[in-house]
DNA sequence: ACTGCATATCTGGATATCCGCATATGCTCT
DNA sequence: AGAGCATATGCGGATATCCAGATATGCAGT
């Protein structure tokens, strides 16, 4: 994966929404209809934006009954992590992601 | 602007490497020309993408005779600055805008 | 005014992206 | 095995992006 190809990833609101939220919650995980929730967008939405994270290696799916639960992929090169990480710090405190923020603390909170 | 646009921006290989060029050559200015050898790419091209970058305030234009000269602009939001900056700063490490950089100091010395 | 050069914009076509809907797969429980 | 839920994928259409080639504009020198 080249720089542009990150920023490429990085210039879709569904994706970049997402990955917030990953680095948020990061290393734990989120199951896709907790996303679709926060997100308010559909399933099928979720699933191809996410195939495409997942291909590029910048997350991992891991299933856990009929659930798929998604977090940021701890083992992608150094270089991309990091400059990752500035970006989705950078993010989460814009409005739009900064709501979403709050709407997953909101979730957590009533799993409890 | 938001951050997606910013990334969307980034996304397009002849806009990051025209603006990791200025970002290198910052506060000073390039002309069109220099850009189209460079980058070895079309006229059009290089004006239509420029255009992008004018429009959305991260770079500004400076007319000098015949020639057009294009710099980052100094006066974008001071968040979007310093994240650009990141960007660019990666960015300038990595082979392909490395190479660039290289002809570019090349360009400027072949200028003296 | 005319020429030549630098830059900007327009146009059309190829390709990519995005999304909704339908369908397929895979898991769990009965 | 069958039902039901969660997730993934296939398909088609709308839209966006990208680029090459042609044309327009603007400046400098004759």
């Amino acid at each position: 994966m080249n720089l542009t190809e990150l920023f490429k990833v990085l210039s879709n609101p569904v994706r970049l929404r997402a990955l917030v939220l990953m680095h948020k919650r990061h290393p734990d995980s989120l199951c896709v209809c907790d996303f679709m929730e926060i997100l308010d967008c559909s399933q099928s939405m979720v699933s191809r934006h996410f195939k495409q994270l997942r291909d590029l290696g910048l997350v991992v799916a891991e299933q856990r009954n009929q659930w798929v639960h998604y977090r940021l992929n701890d083992e992608m090169p150094r270089k991309h992590w990091s400059l990752l990480n500035i970006c989705l710090t950078n993010a989460s405190k814009e409005p739009p992601f900064r709501d979403d923020i709050k709407r997953l603390q909101q979730l957590i909170r009533n799993c409890l």
